[in-house]
RNA sequence: CGGGGUGUGGCGCAGACUGGUAGCGCACUCGCUUGGGGUGCGAGUGGUCGCCGGUUCAAAUCCGGCCACCCCGACCA
């Protein structure tokens, strides 16, 4: 689909119903979130996109802090033999590296590979920095770029350099390091659903779908608005694989020397997409308050000169109080447009809240409020100004809880229970997404890639608490061991 | 790497078949007008027509070669 090119600047976006693919290239482009660079697969994070970045990873890094891990930077280059001491580390990230093969003007004796992830470098810091059972745990996270070389990109949710968030663990025992693994995943499910207002569902990773290097992989998926899954982040953990590799070994209470057990885990900037793609309408964005960088627009509305001081005035008393009630709220003072082409602006834009204010306002002491998270007549009312912040407060609250609560009605729309195979490959077989699929599988490989062969559906999640025993596989009919979550998915 | 498509002001396109002074809409600048849901009018700025070569008095247009980008697949957060 999608072979509508984007129309940047006509006047309105493609409609999300009409193009999602089309649509969503437009609102990243025209909101001014991000724009396309000389670089073929890398993309340009403008100050509006920035700001959602900024705002999500401020929270997360308090969260991570919570947990006991600290913040620390590993360099961008890694020697190209570290990537190779895991065998199925080096498998699935071998085809997308970027190298380095000259530095200086001379050819470098060994290459060294732009990060993809960083598991083999802080495995090599790691195995000299612990010596000892109280060295353990060794909680770390970073900050970074990394570079993959993919085939396909997409704005956000796929380029061929990203930024984001890598966690990595080093315990003494297994079940610490599973502990964790599970401790970050709701850390992770909360931060999503609760800060970016994004549904979820929560599980393990079938093999196929593994994170190369680990023993068991855990996600959270989202449902974006074309009923495609995305996966919003992963943890892993990786048992001694990297340890074993990397020689991390430590002397236990009982003078045995020991490899340590260990975890990883990241969320990117794919997650702008996310918001994007679960919220946005046909209007355009529409940002979660606790990440927009505009919470509240004030749209002075005024004909002659003196209305204009009038009303000019109200605004800059109404923007004072917001600051200072800690919302981030501006002024729209821009000559030559009328009020009408400021609303579609800042709904494309995806500002929470919208506060008019003209002369008749004014003088009833009132405002216009319009609420993004609703659309027509509903969206609009009118309150004090004398007590405009509480409202506006409140309002922001409010949107938070309505957007999740949109998504999540949407998701549970989208989401079907199968159990006949002709069934559910019917209704994966059509155009666009097609939700997710919950289904009883017996875990067999086969059967898996059969649906992915078939549908383009690939498992998403198992849920952590299953009732696979009491079904029957949808593929094969033979006994379940799992009940999943298929989709396709981005 | 396979299949399809497109290259003409910042963006979206027409012009090409039938060679002859490069055009339209949007955006941008200036002026007036308008202003409670994408105001209207006027005047402007801006282009070696993807690149190289050929045919011709003359090439965006015809011929040959190359390059780039986009979409669909395989790979992936």
């Amino acid at each position: 689909m999608a072979e509508k090119p984007a129309k940047q600047n006509d006047k309105k976006v493609t409609p999300r119903s009409e193009d999602f693919a089309a649509w969503y290239n437009d609102i990243c482009l025209r909101a001014e979130l991000a724009d396309y660079s000389p670089v073929r697969g890398c993309i340009v994070f403008r100050p509006d996109g920035f700001a959602i970045w900024e705002a999500l990873r401020d929270e997360l890094d308090k969260r991570i802090k919570k947990t006991g891990a600290r913040n620390a930077y590993f360099p961008l280059f890694i020697p190209q033999s570290f990537l190779q001491k895991e065998a199925q580390h080096v498998e699935g990230f071998a085809p997308e590296l970027a190298v380095v093969t000259h530095g200086g003007g001379k050819e470098l004796e060994e290459p060294l590979v732009v990060r993809p992830t960083s598991e083999t470098i802080i495995n090599h810091m790691f195995s000299q920095w612990i010596r000892s059972h109280r060295d353990l745990p060794m909680m770390l996270n970073q900050w970074c770029n990394v570079v993959r070389w993919e085939m396909r990109t997409r704005m956000f949710l796929r380029t061929t350099e990203f930024l984001w968030q890598e966690g990595h663990t080093a315990h003494a025992s297994r079940e610490e390091a599973e502990a964790e693994t599970l401790m970050i995943l709701e850390l992770y499910r909360k931060f999503v659903e609760e800060f970016l207002a994004i549904p979820l569902i929560v599980g393990r990773k079938s093999a196929a779908e593994r994170f190369p290097g680990a023993v068991e992989t855990y996600t959270i998926e989202g449902l974006m608005g074309d009923g495609r899954a995305l996966q919003c982040g992963t943890t892993h953990f990786l048992g001694q694989n990297f340890s074993k590799a990397f020689e991390t070994r430590y002397l236990d209470d009982q003078n045995q020397m020991q490899f340590v057990w260990q975890t990883s885990w990241g969320m990117t900037t794919r997650l702008i997409g996310a918001i994007v793609m679960t919220h946005g309408d046909d209007q355009g964005l529409r940002l979660p308050p606790t990440v927009a960088s505009t919470q509240a627009v004030i749209v002075p509305i005024f004909r002659k000169p003196e209305e204009g001081a009038t009303v000019l005035a109200a605004a800059r008393t109404a923007l004072e109080a917001l600051t200072k009630a800690g919302i981030r709220a501006r002024i729209d003072e821009r000559e030559g447009m009328t009020p009408g082409f400021k609303f579609n602006d800042w709904e494309m834009r995806g500002v929470p809240v919208r506060i008019e204010i003209g002369p008749r306002d004014v003088a009833a002491g009132e405002a216009v409020i319009a609420r993004r998270d609703k659309s027509g007549p509903e969206s609009k009312s009118k309150a004090s100004l004398a007590t405009i912040a509480d409202t506006v407060s409140a309002l922001l609250g409010e949107t938070q809880k309505s957007l999740y609560a949109q998504a999540k009605a949407a998701m549970i729309a989208n989401t079907r229970n199968f159990d006949d195979y002709a069934v559910f490959r019917k209704h994966m077989e059509g155009e666009g997404g097609g939700g997710f699929a919950n289904v009883y599988w017996c875990g067999n490989p086969a059967c898996e890639t059969r649906i992915r062969e078939e549908t383009k559906a690939t498992c998403r999640a198992i849920p952590l608490t299953n009732d696979g025993i009491a079904g029957k596989c949808l593929v094969c009919g033979e006994s379940a061991t799992e009940r999943a979550y298929f989709a396709k998915s981005y």
